[in-house]
DNA sequence: GCCGTTTTCGGCCCGACTGTTTTCAGTCG
């Protein structure tokens, strides 16, 4: 097995964290964050490039030096200078900069001073009071850095929050912060407004008319579980979720560029600051800067208009290519929610789902969709109660007549039939091709190798009836990873067939993701955007999924339904064989 | 260690909050 890039990433921080630690020059180490952040976000991996004699130097913030180390590290699977750098001090002891306060000073000290290397050594010598006898250290960072490392061994790293759950808690918050008269507005900014599949914190920007007043409301919110800081322009607390939350108090004339600035993302935001330096301009917080004198940062459109470009929207602020793409003009024309035309993977009471086809229909219709595809399981599927032949065709019947019996929505008949282990599919291809929208999808045996698991999928869609591929890499966030496929060649292999590829809107899958839709896309397929829901209630789970596209830089032409009905049987039926 | 419409040296994004300080270092985002 060669070595994966998120191998190389992680080798890379933690030569970082081993420099930073012994003090080393700080550019330095931050060239070797920034080159893992390169690796992380290459479509390629490193082996690959390596096996196919590219220059990696050509890659940004890769240079002679860590291209070296690439290759040695693809060559070997291992890189001797951080095997010496690891010798030099203890065996994890980088361990301490995951605890919340401690950084390359405190880490260093307290392993030079006191010989700590982890978070339960740290426990120790506060309760033993050794740290607050440290030089720079007193009675309250060593209870504070207590609490850290038992926070820290308690729930190892903090957890990223799914999208979908931290919607639940940001607008009950943004509501109460809205509501105070303090505050003129309050806006979430960061990840969960460049719409990321999990958000680590959330950052607010308000505008306020008292500051103080403010910050006094959101320290006081009901669901805060404790205050971390509390200032006049920043405040930051844990709410009872574990869910950090800053605040960030700025005037009017800064708002748009205090918004810009802590949607991020980071690398974004290096980007255009560096335009912004060629400019002499500075961008911060409080707006773009000539000199002394504000030039923008009223909206954040003044913001780009400073740099001569067009709104960036957050989703697309990930530092892959928007800001070149701004540049030149190129920039795509975005999905939007209102462009869906229908939900195309629902399932029913006749297998796993809560609602009856009526009870969708009606759902779907009060959503001001044009049409809804029924598609439930296939038999294999024995836990959901999946249908064989007859009872797929019973289901048929069903449809069509809900279909008749109420005029404000088409409803299509589907299914979601099971890619066996082999390829083939287990419904028979007359009765599939009887249903309007076939969804082929892997729900078992997952555990294969790549090459026969992209044999299998590649087999499924191309030698059956089937419309769109379900759900293409199994994964599901935070529970388990994708299975081994080879997406490029499945990407191809549906262009040429015509089939679309799903994007599951269900938060808690959005698969295909944000990069890979891009890459599907990029390939020539159509994608299918799709709730899976199994009560009407996950039809709103669209919003995951369009989202997800938009970060994809999916325009609604790439999008099977984002068609008018015509067009959508249109579709399906030129993607159909034999 | 990376990078270059001032190119092979000399820069490298920027500000708030806290605690231990008496002018600032460390951490975070």
């Amino acid at each position: 097995m060669s070595v994966r890039n998120r191998d190389i990433v992680a080798i890379l921080n933690e030569i970082a964290d081993l420099l930073a630690i012994k003090d080393a020059n700080s550019f330095r180490i931050r060239s070797y964050r920034s080159a893992a952040r390169t690796v992380d976000g290459l479509d390629d991996e490193v082996a690959d490039l390596v096996k196919e004699g590219r220059d990696l130097t050509d890659l940004p913030d890769i240079g002679e030096s860590i291209a070296g180390k690439l290759e040695e590290i693809v060559r070997t699977g291992a890189l001797a200078q951080r095997d010496e750098l690891q010798q030099e001090l203890d065996e994890g002891v980088t361990e301490l900069l995951r605890i919340q306060n401690v950084g390359p000073a405190g880490a260093r000290t307290l392993y030079d001073e006191l010989g700590i290397t982890d978070a339960e050594g740290v426990v120790r010598a506060a309760e033993d009071g050794r740290i607050a006898e440290l030089d720079g250290f007193g009675e309250k960072t060593q209870d504070q850095l207590r609490r850290d490392a038992i926070r820290y061994l308690e729930s190892g790293s903090r957890e990223r929050l799914p999208l979908g759950e931290a919607d639940d808690i940001v607008n009950p918050l943004l509501d109460y912060l809205n509501g105070d008269p303090s505050i003129r507005r309050a806006v979430a900014a960061g990840s969960y407004r460049r719409r990321r599949e999990t958000i680590g914190d959330l950052d607010v920007v308000a505008v306020c008319d008292d500051q103080d007043a403010a910050m006094d409301a959101f320290v006081e919110y009901e669901r805060v579980d404790s205050v971390i800081s509390h200032g006049t322009t920043r405040s930051t607390v844990v709410l009872e979720s574990g869910l950090h939350v800053d605040l960030r108090a700025v005037g009017e004339e800064s708002f748009g560029s205090a918004l810009y600035y802590f949607t991020g993302s980071k690398e974004h935001n290096i980007a255009t600051r560096r335009l912004a330096q060629d400019r002499e301009l500075k961008i911060n917080e409080y707006g773009v800067y000539r000199g002394e004198e504000q030039i923008a940062g009223e909206t954040e459109e003044s913001v780009f208009a400073t740099l001569e470009l067009p709104f960036i929207p957050p989703e697309l602020r990930e530092n892959r290519g928007e800001v070149e793409a701004a540049r030149d003009g190129s920039l795509p024309s975005l999905i939007e929610a209102d462009d869906i035309r229908g939900d195309l993977h629902v399932h029913s009471t006749a297998t796993d789902g809560r609602n009856t086809i009526a009870e969708i229909a009606a759902a779907a219709a009060e959503i001001g969709y044009d049409y809804i595809a029924i598609t439930d399981h296939s038999k294999r599927v024995t836990m959901a109660n999946g249908l064989d032949d007859e009872g797929a065709n019973e289901q048929m019947r069903d449809i069509e007549r809900a279909d008749t019996e109420q005029d404000e929505i088409t409803v299509l008949s589907g299914i979601e039939v099971d890619i066996l282990k082999d390829g083939s599919l287990d419904l028979s291809d007359e009765t599939l091709a009887r249903l309007d929208v076939v969804i082929a999808s892997v729900h078992y045996d997952r555990n294969m190798s790549e090459a026969r698991m992209t044999d299998r999928v590649i087999r499924a869609i191309t030698e059956h009836p089937v419309a769109i591929l379900g759900h293409p890499t199994g994964r599901m966030i935070g529970e388990r990873d994708a299975y081994r496929i080879n997406l490029s060649d499945v990407f191809s292999a549906a262009a040429e067939a015509g089939v679309a590829l799903e994007l599951n809107a269900n938060p808690e899958r959005l698969d295909l993701d944000d990069q890979a839709v891009r890459a599907a896309a990029d390939a020539g397929a159509l994608i299918a955007i799709g709730t899976d829901a199994h009560r009407t209630g996950n039809l709103s789970f669209m919003r995951y999924g369009v989202d997800t596209a938009r970060r994809g830089w999916i325009g609604s032409r790439s999008v099977l339904n984002t068609r008018s009905l015509t067009g959508l049987r249109k579709a399906l039926r030129g993607g159909e064989h034999g």
